[in-house]
DNA sequence: TTCTTTGCAAATGATTTGCACATGA
DNA sequence: TCATGTGCAAATCATTTGCAAAGAA
């Protein structure tokens, strides 16, 4: 497979007039044996590991050759930067994006792909591409959840309890319910609303709601949540009001 | 409607000790009176022939805002730009996204909202929200494609015939197909393969293209396309081999 | 009065580009 | 040979931020 994928890479830069390199094959290289779905800086890194005298522009210029060749595609998540993934011998496919791991699992699913043509055409529109990412928590990272209770919560004093947990926007929570802020989703220049990504956190907000006391780990009350504008919620002994929109953003655990 | 969401606003204001201010009051209104999905920098213009002493970050800080309370929403089509549209009032949709004239069409269909759930749950993943955008030509624009035929194809001396066209990628042409140029699909820093823009061209490849003599208007003829590998064509009386992964981002129309 | 806002200009940060030199075919 | 590739540093570009002055409650 890897030699398949060279080779096609070789046949495209002959094609163009394009020359190998040391430098290309060893990116390429590089980005074979790297799970999928990697960002031109990261693999820069990786490279820079071997050979550190390759620079940041070779990486970024080769991974649009291997676009261009149709060896990757660029994907985004809403996190600003692109991502590349190996599209050699690969069909369509949607993504899983944990918001927790930042793990991208790849899936298809032939019911959605059918019923967008047919939206596509109720609406008279002619399909050329779509895109669908799902944003989420991966089984994984949700069974670690369970690992990591936190110590308000661990009160069993015999038997086996299992407990489990609900993941969910603070935005969601109900009044009187009661849960620990987990993450926050991205945010500021390349945000997304409702996408998701755990890069980095929120830029502009990050400030206001770090000052306001939530962060990871903390146990937070909903007071109000009518469902509608400002939730209203309660974390170590004040009393937070915040809009719906930047409650969408945190992410909390329930007991459920 | 309109007084629904500036009092809602007010409302959150008020809640997070924030102040009504004329620069907000007027960026609202403009807000709310333009077409949906508008980028901060295009509302800033509007707001700036009103008022030409308020400041982009201004208008880029009151989107935040209206982010913030969940009266806006922030959607991005794959150009590098944040776009807004009106929450308010709204639930959940996907959009369809016009390359020629870069409108976005609001849908919903519950077959693929359902079907989504059950995919997410089918990989242990616990969903928080998702996107779905379609990129495409609408009706409009495929209607307005007609109207202006090329010249070398109007040699229709009698009778009426009408001609369907066809709006394709260029990596999906068969061999020995004609087709038109139409449009250059973004690329470059914010570009996302399979997704489209018409807001700008191809940065890194459009001189590339360009030297090749591809531009809007041009005929080509593919003269071999084994659907992998490069594909080869004909623009005037040159022959061009080019990559998938370009070639998918020259979208033709063709004769169907 | 006392925070909050604002406009301006400078800063960000991922990515692209100009350039002079190096190198593959 | 000679068009193409490379590293470096400077340039982009949408967006964010620091700051001193101005304004709302």
């Amino acid at each position: 497979m890897t030699d398949d994928v060279k080779s096609a890479f070789a046949a495209y830069l002959h094609s163009e007039n394009l020359k190998m390199t040391p430098q290309r094959e060893l990116i390429l290289d590089i980005f074979l044996s790297n799970s999928n779905h990697i960002s031109s800086e990261e693999l820069y890194n990786i490279v820079n590991t071997k050979d550190n005298s390759i620079g940041q522009a070779t990486v970024y210029r080769m991974m649009k050759l291997l676009s261009d060749s149709a060896i990757a595609r660029e994907c985004e998540f809403g996190d600003g930067r692109l991502y590349y993934e190996l599209n050699f011998g690969k069909g369509h496919h949607d993504h899983l994006v944990c918001v927790k791991c930042g793990r991208k699992i790849e899936v298809y699913d032939e019911i959605i792909e059918k019923q967008q043509d047919l939206l596509a055409k109720k609406h008279g529109f002619k399909l050329i591409s779509h895109r669908l990412d799902f944003f989420g928590i991966c089984g994984d990272c949700a069974m670690s959840e369970k690992t990591t209770r936190p110590q308000e919560e661990v009160n069993s004093n015999s038997g086996a309890v299992e407990t489990v947990y609900e993941t969910l926007p603070l935005s969601k929570l109900e009044s009187g319910g009661r849960a620990v802020v987990m993450e926050f989703i991205l945010d500021g220049k390349h945000g997304l609303s409702g996408a998701i990504s755990n890069r980095k956190l929120l830029t502009s907000h990050r400030s206001r709601i770090q000052e306001l006391g939530i962060r990871a780990g903390k146990m937070v009350e909903m007071l109000n949540n009518k469902g509608r504008g400002p939730v209203m919620f309660k974390v170590d002994d004040s009393r937070i009001a915040l809009g719906r929109g930047l409650a969408m953003k945190i992410i909390v655990r329930k007991e459920g």
